[in-house]
DNA sequence: GCAGTAGCCTACTACGAGTAAGTTACCTGC
DNA sequence: GCAGGTAACTTACTCGTAGTAGGCTACTGC
């Protein structure tokens, strides 16, 4: 018993590194989107992009560390998606309004990244819910941020719970979504606005 | 090799179910709060019950059975508390304050039931996240009716987004809070209020 | 041609969910 | 007091999956 394949299967061929861990990461961020986290076995993705398990391991070291590549890139589009859409605004509302858009669009368009997101916040290993926390983190950041331009006037803390509010009733929302698909992104944002809008008027 | 335990351990007591039952819920209410579903393993609460695993099987059926009966037990807490609020509050404004108090308050005393409802968000079984949205869609239900009555003026559509946008804001709020201990539930609740006053006061 | 190494594999171990099948304490009727 | 029925309880498994040990092989540079 070699390590050769059976006659029938020719060996596989060869890629490098770079290569196969784009490969992996894609497979990967599919089932785990997919299946959820649990379901999702490290068996199953090897076999998808025609590996043995241990390459996964070689690569990412664990199923958490791979699961944590996915959300990374995830995080990244996330990210992107809302500053370039901070980019273009004109205005406190104007800006509001466009980084909402753009959310909802993001959950739209990129699915599957927002599956991820979505479903695995309860991972059981801290490093997956402090990465989560951290993406949660950074798109609080940013509305604090966008916030302090609209209402100079509040302190610190209340900003924070602004923009805490804000992010969960955004995330909330885009799941709604889901259960009412005829309410689109543009929809949702509108209602969101007229939400916050007579609150977050330029103020006092 | 009897199945008698070993001569220096008497034989455990006899106990009837509905006390065994809840012996077993309290204590993987705990377990499972402390370490999550998954890190939680059904040999461990059955020794500390001092049980043996297939007794835990025989009354719950699986691993995710025994989770949700925990929820179950956290969402009847979380419902009676906010009912109970809401009996007690005269207005649309002040049943508002009342019933975001409660909840804040809700998060604090009951803090097991609470990181159990917090953390299992999605667990990969889809009766459990069908449980949890079950309770969700409860609070939501609740707000929706809440909210029509300081807002008659506005369709359904638009209630269902402003009740799913408080919610989701309320857990993130509540989250936050483990963040910075310093907010008091009370003051939790006024941010909130704050920002959704001048969108809900008396419309129009 | 011939190392050296990066990429790859088979074949394990460890552990936890769930199950089969048997044992024993308690209760009930005589 | 005692047969015997049943509910409570156990040990000892199977099975699936995360993670690992250790070795083979195809490409690269000389």
């Amino acid at each position: 018993m070699t390590a050769r394949p059976a006659p029938t299967a020719p060996p596989r061929k060869r890629r490098s590194r770079a290569e196969r861990e784009r490969q992996i990461l894609a497979v990967a961020e599919q089932v785990f989107a997919d299946e959820g986290y649990q379901a999702a076995s490290m068996d199953d993705i090897a076999h998808r992009v025609g590996l043995s398990k241990p390459m996964l391991y070689e690569y990412f070291g664990s199923k958490d560390g791979l699961l944590m590549a996915c959300l990374h890139r995830a995080k990244q589009e996330l990210f992107d998606t809302t500053t370039t859409a901070a980019a273009g605004a004109n205005g406190p509302e104007g800006l509001l309004h466009d980084c909402l858009l753009a959310f909802f669009r993001f959950s739209d368009d990129h699915a599957q990244a927002w599956a991820l997101l979505r479903n695995e916040a309860a991972v059981p290993v801290s490093s997956v819910s402090s990465e989560l926390e951290s993406i949660r983190l950074q798109q609080i950041g940013f509305t604090a941020e966008l916030l302090r331009g609209a209402r100079p006037d509040l302190d610190e803390v209340r900003l924070e719970a602004y923009a805490e509010s804000i992010i969960g009733a955004c995330e909330r929302l885009a799941l709604w979504r889901e259960r009412r698909p005829e309410v689109t992104a543009r929809q949702a944002t509108e209602h969101l606005m007229s939400l916050l809008l007579p609150s977050l008027g330029t103020g006092a």
